[in-house]
DNA sequence: TGTGTTCTCGTAAACGTTTACGGAAAAACG
DNA sequence: CGTTTTTCCGTAAACGTTTACGAGAACACA
């Protein structure tokens, strides 16, 4: 069924090692032959075999996203990943990579099935996404010398790889100062536990923002769970049962933030009417909720892209002629202004 | 840095062959060689060049899952996919397999991924999602013989190939017994453009189900549109400006059912209240909307591990001693009673 | 002792590529 | 016409595995 490139040189009877340099577009190789090789490969449906080339190369022409459900998530955030993974995978088409997605159990953080993508050689570089504060797959691909690129910044790692992240700290501080500006200075935070650095970046502009306003920290309004609806649902509660209630609340998330809604809703608290509803990463869900909730919004297709170009600028292989380089950027929020604050 | 087979031959002093033979668990091996293998393997930090495997073995130890966005959709249905994903890889991990995903540019409807896939051979079988009624991927698998499994059914092919479904029929007549039961005459349904196969099997079980109690099919009740927020919210307000509107309304999806809600809620309507909410594929967000919604739940996870054992025992290399079986099976959608009708 | 069996291992080929090397033919040049 | 350069292509090795085959050693049995 699958025909290889000895088929080729059989049927136009020629050597093989003449057919590969015509289909890798070599110069040393005559025109006129050449347009026979491609021909053939067409009609003898001609594809290369992958592992034919990858063993030979040391290459597999392949990039990895790791994607894997946090303990107690069953949900990856996929509505936030899906535009991101279009933007990838259409920058490294272009350059002919494949991009593929690994999945990972439920809980184990990764580690495990990137030892195994990285041991089997199964792709040429990883990215990696939610990075936390000390991320151990960042120690542990810098301590083998693995490439890979980073959507989110860590405090793991030599910094010198490539990575993207968004302005958390700008978001949370902007949306502070747009609720003190609208008269709240009562104002809850919501983000995820663990360390996912995120939401430690998130924190840290809402903190500085409430100092700036001159508004004392109350830890009472601070609460953290899982980034699905049922922690929402679950945290929100803890942060209304403060002595000195709050007004507003930030939601680092949105299905934290529906959860959060859904248990105002149970207390006859309406989001845009008795309490101020914001959340920093936007998604169709925030749009077309009632009401509609105020959010900040990143460029993830125009992130997806980006990153696979700083990807492939660090990779030697696939560098300019000034040499591999290492990259870091932060990309801003923009703030949609909706219904719910 | 990557140790292969010949090194630990070098370092124990015994052939590549023996060392092979000892890793994979051959039987005419010495049981105190193959300690020593295994130990050399441990301490040289030793594991399998896939590439070289692959090739050797014509097999590359992954199957692949297809997925990419509608056109018009941005979104995938993921939060539908991942516990699926979850239960097809806990399942083929156990059999040695890597689950990978493989993504396509939004709009080309897979075929030139999936040709890609197939040709260079970079996984041993497919898994296709979204089936729909005529599908070109599944003549197109058929047609050059790859191994795959889908989830849910289609037309096309001839039927020798595993395939795991939900019984959309089903529960698109449950969902109107449910509503004639409380009342509803005026029934509306909401389904996907293009031709999903689920669509349609919701929409014969809704047809069944109607005729069934004596009313008539109203064609002003039917609307489809893409499967997202977006559509659901232009699509409802066409059902809600029939002559004789509708007093309840069945989504097939909750991205849809997002959307029409959000257009209900313009027009000062209240699920719950001043019309009943059904929708067919449960989801979290079902569950934290306000009112949350009643819906029929698939058992995703299960699935997922059911959809992997059957593509396994269809394939020669993993089947039982029986040889290879083709198995086809129809999942029941649970009715979760809410607060929507 | 002779014959057959079992255990264990080495040899070498094969999977489908890419590519360094060299050589023959053609072209260019004097 | 002789020499040099260029163009084009074939040869063969290499990437890291797996595995068919065969052979030597040990053992069993008569």
């Amino acid at each position: 069924m699958a025909s290889s490139i000895h088929d080729l040189a059989r049927h136009l009877n020629i050597s093989i090692g003449t057919v590969s340099r015509a289909l890798n577009g070599r110069a040393d190789v005559n025109a006129d032959t050449r347009q026979r090789v491609l021909e053939a490969a067409r009609t003898l449906n001609y594809s290369p075999n992958q592992s034919g080339r990858s063993l030979r190369q040391g290459a597999t022409h392949s990039i990895a996203f790791m994607m894997q459900p946090h303990p107690g998530d069953q949900q990856y955030g996929e509505p936030f990943f899906i535009p991101l993974l279009i933007g990838l995978q259409a920058r490294l088409a272009e350059s002919g990579l494949d991009l593929i997605v690994v999945m990972g159990a439920p809980g184990d953080y990764q580690q495990e099935r990137l030892r195994r993508v990285v041991e089997t050689r199964r792709a040429d570089a990883v990215v990696l996404a939610w990075t936390r504060r000390e991320d151990e797959r960042i120690d542990y691909l810098t301590q083998v010398g693995f490439p890979f690129a980073t959507l989110g910044r860590s405090r793991s790692g030599t910094k010198s790889y490539p990575s993207l992240d968004l302005d958390f700290e700008k978001a949370g501080a902007d949306a502070v100062d747009r609720l003190v500006a609208r008269g709240h200075r009562r104002i809850a935070a919501i983000r995820p536990s663990l360390d996912l650095n995120f939401g430690y970046l998130f924190l840290a502009g809402y903190r500085k923002a409430l100092r700036r306003h001159g508004i004392e920290v109350d830890p009472e309004l601070i609460a953290s769970g899982f980034i699905n609806e049922a922690a929402g649902y679950e945290v929100t509660p803890q942060v209304m049962r403060s002595k000195n209630p709050p007004t507003a609340i930030i939601f680092n998330n949105d299905a934290m933030a529906l959860g959060g809604c859904k248990a105002l809703a149970e207390m006859g608290i309406r989001p845009g009417h008795d309490m101020a509803v914001t959340v920093i990463v936007d998604t169709p869900l925030c749009r077309y909720f009632s009401p509609a909730l105020t959010a900040f919004r990143p460029a993830l297709e125009p992130m997806g892209q980006r990153l696979a170009e700083m990807l492939l600028a660090s990779l030697p292989a696939f560098a300019g002629p000034d040499g591999p380089r290492i990259m870091r950027e932060v990309w801003p929020l923009e703030l949609v202004a909706r219904d719910s604050d």
